[in-house]
DNA sequence: CCGGCCCCGGCATATTCATGCGGTTGCGGA
DNA sequence: TCCGCAACCGCATGAATATGCCGGGGCCGG
């Protein structure tokens, strides 16, 4: 080593791809980075759910269509195998698709491989230090999930701003005294709004209320 | 104007922020950057929502502490009324809640107030491009959302077949009766059923259950 | 200026829910 | 065999909820 000192801020790497040539290119890119270390690098996820273990790195790039066991599987399982380590895909897909299962399956970062090089290295840092790099396009994706189940043609959109969080405090629970005292109002008022809100969403019960309030 | 033509490639930005000292600066900010042009600023979401739709920009910078109407809210409403225009959060708010619920109203990006003024540009840009800009650790925060679902062992697993499909049934709405006559048992069986789940589900009401359940 | 929403408040009553304390079966393990 | 445990049932009581019927003030668009 020609800088031991270095070596426990150095961010350990692995690259798992099955395209020989790409594997390559962004060992490259890594061993050149003095900030960051080359763990291993493995062409199929079989390979890295063996070898990955053994020597724990901190960030794990990650391609999805790997032949056998795909990247989304693989990530599941090496989650469970190295809690520590940061998950980086790295793909061509750019469907909701993929990108969700990836995010559900555990990975924290998202890019495509037509990413350029210092910006991956940027990203690889970046997920390291507890952030969620992707391109603009699938954060907006990412952040359009939850505003979908508003704009449907729900009965929802027809309440007050007050009923709303009315309801809200109702889907977490509260008495309505305990809402009443949260939302600085009267039990009573807190009872016309029950009213309301039952009728406009076609319910007559708590319970019918909070469900389809979850559910959008 | 210096130069007309720039005018179509210039991204409109109105403020939205009660703090007088920060509204300047940001002004100021905006005004020195070639390619935005300020658009209007408003201490609270009442003026906001009267004179946005009027001259409709193509960015909000909106606080979310307002008086009287909260930035959230009026992100709600500036959504329907002028729906080409991309939203973005700038406040001192870093808590999930206040994240989700922006997203929720129509925002894209949220950033913290004492983001670097190059970097506020930048998310400028950026929401108007498309993008969704946020700080890395909310931007995990968004992403975790996702592999959440099996956080803490589901304690939903210890619950029997009786009590699970009770637990369905509850979510439902059906009251104690109906749920005694779907299943075939007494009422008073399923009185049983509630003190055992909502034991095991940690829960002391209805509505909590229900909750978790939907949540899993 | 009026009718309409929204927000707020009050009182009464019937129903439902939460929870305490029992009991009876029936099945599998010590 | 007896024990324990899980599923089933029962009764009772206080808390919470659902719903009816009533009132007032503020703000807005016709």
């Amino acid at each position: 080593m020609l800088s031991p000192v270095l070596n426990d801020m150095q961010i350990k790497v692995a690259i798992v791809d099955d395209d020989e040539g790409i594997r390559s290119s962004l060992a490259m890119l890594i061993r050149r980075a003095p900030t960051l270390r080359l763990a291993g690098e493995f062409p199929d996820a079989e390979t890295a759910l063996k070898e990955i273990p053994r020597h724990p790195p901190n960030v794990v790039l990650m391609d999805i269509n790997l032949p056998g066991l795909n990247g989304v599987e693989c990530v599941r399982q090496l989650k469970a195998a190295v809690p520590a380590a940061q998950f980086l895909m790295l793909t061509v897909y750019e469907d909701s698709e993929s990108l969700f299962n990836s995010f559900k399956a555990g990975a924290s970062g998202y890019l495509l491989k037509r990413t350029a090089p210092a910006r991956l290295l940027e990203a690889i840092r970046d997920v390291h230090a507890g952030g969620s790099p992707m391109t603009p396009q699938l954060a907006r994706r990412v952040v359009q999930f939850f505003s979908r189940p508003a704009p449907e043609g729900s009965p929802m959109a027809k309440l007050t701003p007050g009923e709303r969080e009315f309801l809200e405090q109702l889907a977490k629970g509260y008495a309505y005294k305990e809402i009443a005292d949260r939302m600085s109002i009267s039990i009573d008022t807190v009872r016309s709004y029950v009213r309301t809100v039952y009728e406009k969403l076609h319910v007559h019960s708590r319970t019918e209320a909070v469900v389809k309030y979850l559910r959008g």
